[in-house]
RNA sequence: GCACCCGUAGCUCAGUUGGAUAGAGCAUCUGCCUUCUAAGCAGAGGGUCGCACGUUCGAAUCGUGCCGGGUGCACCA
């Protein structure tokens, strides 16, 4: 099924060519406010303009010629020229009703899929994450899972923090500690790390021994090797059981760290030479790149690669053995730099040839609550299991108060949704390119515009399916009626789910679907309070409850693209 | 010094890429549980969209200049 946007675009698109004979996009937008209708074409006005008439002559003409069929029930100019649609309550209704028999509720599977690479999260190697990698992760997670929803073929990659010089420092300092291989626990691996780094930035002598077991470690030296394998496993036992937590779909398949590009670093330093886009310049090796002061380094004085290297490198494997159409990487906005100048190089190096869509979603930082960069009173950051941790405990003190009777399992079923829940969708619903503010009170809110307001709206309307279960009401899906206003103001929006999808994997902004379904939830809870279902009869009951079925898979399929559980019970 | 991002209600944020009277949540205040879950609903107050010019039928949105905050810029990732 066609988004109602896109049948109104063709629609006016056509009156306009049959009115003047020219192709012109229709300018189609929802109405600000409902008093002027559902939609408006702004087309006119600019059409005018270059057709040197009076706008409201033009869209008056584009109306003449307009044919909506059964679509609206109005269509008026007004103010300088806007084309005010009032859609047709029935013709919404019929287009409800199959919306609600369509498990994809109007998604339609994309006709010729695409393979999009997804690279997000990348956690670092030997570092607890901590909230800070939140946003990569959930945003990464989100738009993986709506493009995957649309029919694409995902492909996620966690491009792991697990290579370079750093591990040389905390080799050589294990080694110094006497360490021989086995049991290493996070906690302690933070703690070297922070002790290693001192000692790198102390001594000269330890930063040579440091580059030594770098260079030891990338030819595959036995003790080096081992070393570091150790390290990565310890590491991914702290990261995926908080991939787990959060029902982000990551797993150890989609790991291609840094580790994972070294075998092909030479080959594209080689290749960028062969191209003579690589050039030596004070002894390394680096990429001029246009509009930047300062070139893409891919080779280090003396040897050694650097992270352009790698994404470089990833960028091409991407390509050449992925086959990926589109890479999408979700990342902290403090790189821009280094992807515009990697992207740039790709490009000239033919490791993306141009139908390859390079797409860089940044997101802003994560500020203290005094508007500087998040940072604990002690300096530290906080722990992202600790986050979760007392989401969960938090949201349990509110299910065990409200919902006593309920077993103790499932109440700590809801709890874990709740708690999760709100924390994604307070991180979420923010527009990602902004910096945020972290407050344990706004991660943890259960109230107002949270993800409990929406699991709240589906728990009712499950709620209302047991009810009328109990009542010996067999349901039976039949025709959507929207007659009262807020059965109408519900219908409308529920009509709108394919394009906010659309939107959301169009621009990589999870945070329009977080807003629809919002408004979404709302309108529920105006029908709900005003549309009595069980308790009305006949084709108004089953128009209701078909209302609400629709209504709370919408809901369910909204949350599952967020990654945020809808429990049936509140 | 060069480059990028941001500035909207007391606080946290939206504002579908230039459309009509700038919207939510939190906080404050007033009502509503004897009908499908009050994690809810209805209502009130709260704005120089950082400032100033400009572009045009129309600017929170685009341009220029200031002010204020953040970030990145040669061998870390």
């Amino acid at each position: 099924m066609q988004t109602i946007t896109a049948q109104l675009s063709a629609a006016f698109a056509k009156a306009i060519h049959a009115a003047f004979g020219i192709q012109a996009d229709a300018h189609i937008a929802a109405s600000a406010n409902e008093q002027f209708g559902d939609y408006q074409s702004n087309a006119a006005m600019g059409l005018a303009k270059s057709l040197k008439k009076n706008p409201r002559a033009v869209a008056e003409e584009i109306k003449a010629k307009l044919d909506l069929a059964h679509m609206a029930s109005e269509v008026s100019i007004a103010g300088p020229g806007f084309i005010n649609i009032r859609l047709n309550p029935t013709w919404l209704a019929t287009q409800a009703t199959s919306l609600a028999s369509d498990p994809q509720i109007g998604i339609g599977k994309v006709s010729d899929p695409e393979i999009v690479v997804v690279d997000y999260s990348g956690p670092n190697v030997a570092k607890e994450m901590h909230v800070g990698h939140l946003r990569s992760t959930i945003i990464g997670d989100a738009i993986s899972r709506v493009i995957e929803f649309q029919g694409n073929n995902v492909i996620r990659q966690n491009h792991v923090g697990d290579w370079g010089t750093q591990f040389g420092m905390l080799i050589e300092y294990l080694r110094k500690q006497g360490f021989t291989g086995g049991q290493l626990e996070i906690q302690d691996l933070e703690e070297f790390y922070r002790q290693a780094k001192k000692s790198f930035d102390d001594s000269p002598e330890f930063q040579a021994q440091a580059r030594a077991r770098v260079v030891a470690l990338q030819s595959g030296e036995s003790f080096e090797f081992a070393a570091w394998q150790d390290i990565v496993v310890e590491t991914r036992k702290s990261y995926q059981p908080v991939y787990d937590n959060l029902s982000v779909l990551l797993k150890s398949e989609h790991e291609r760290g840094e580790s994972f590009y070294n075998p092909f670093l030479a080959e594209v330093v080689a290749e960028l030479k062969l191209k003579g886009l690589a050039v030596e310049s004070q002894g390394a090796i680096v990429v001029p790149t246009e509009g930047f002061e300062n070139p893409l380094i891919i080779e280090k004085t003396g040897g050694g690669y650097l992270y352009a290297t790698t994404d470089l490198a990833a960028i091409r494997y991407r390509v050449r053995e992925l086959h990926a159409n589109r890479i999408i990487y979700t990342h902290d906005s403090r790189q821009a730099q280094h992807f515009a100048q990697v992207f740039q190089v790709a490009r000239k190096a033919g490791f993306a040839p141009p139908e390859v869509s390079l797409e860089y979603a940044p997101f802003g930082t994560m500020l203290g609550e005094d508007g500087k960069p998040f940072k604990t009173r002690t300096g530290g950051t906080v722990k992202l299991k600790d986050l979760l941790d007392e989401a969960e405990e938090r949201a349990q003190k509110i299910v065990d108060e409200k919902n006593p009777e309920l077993p103790e399992a499932k109440r700590a079923e809801i709890a874990h949704a709740v708690g999760i829940g709100a924390v994604k969708y307070a991180d979420l619903s923010k527009d990602r390119t902004s910096d945020y503010v972290f407050s344990w009170e706004k991660m943890l809110a259960m109230d107002g515009n949270t993800a409990p307001y929406l699991q709240y709206a589906h728990a009712r309307i499950r709620s209302i399916f047991r009810r009328a279960g109990e009542r010996g009401i067999n349901y039976q899906p039949g025709n959507i009626q929207l007659e009262s206003p807020f059965e109408l103001a519900l219908g409308k929006h529920l009509l709108k789910f394919s394009e906010t999808v659309e939107l959301v994997s169009r621009e990589l902004r999870p945070h329009y679907l977080c807003t629809y379904l919002y408004e979404l939830a709302t309108k529920f809870s105006g029908f709900f309070e005003n549309c009595p279902v069980i308790q009305s009869e006949g084709n108004v009951r089953t128009s209701r409850l078909t209302l609400c079925a629709l209504t709370a898979q919408t809901l369910a399929i909204g949350l599952d693209l967020l990654g945020i559980g809808h429990p049936e019970q509140m």
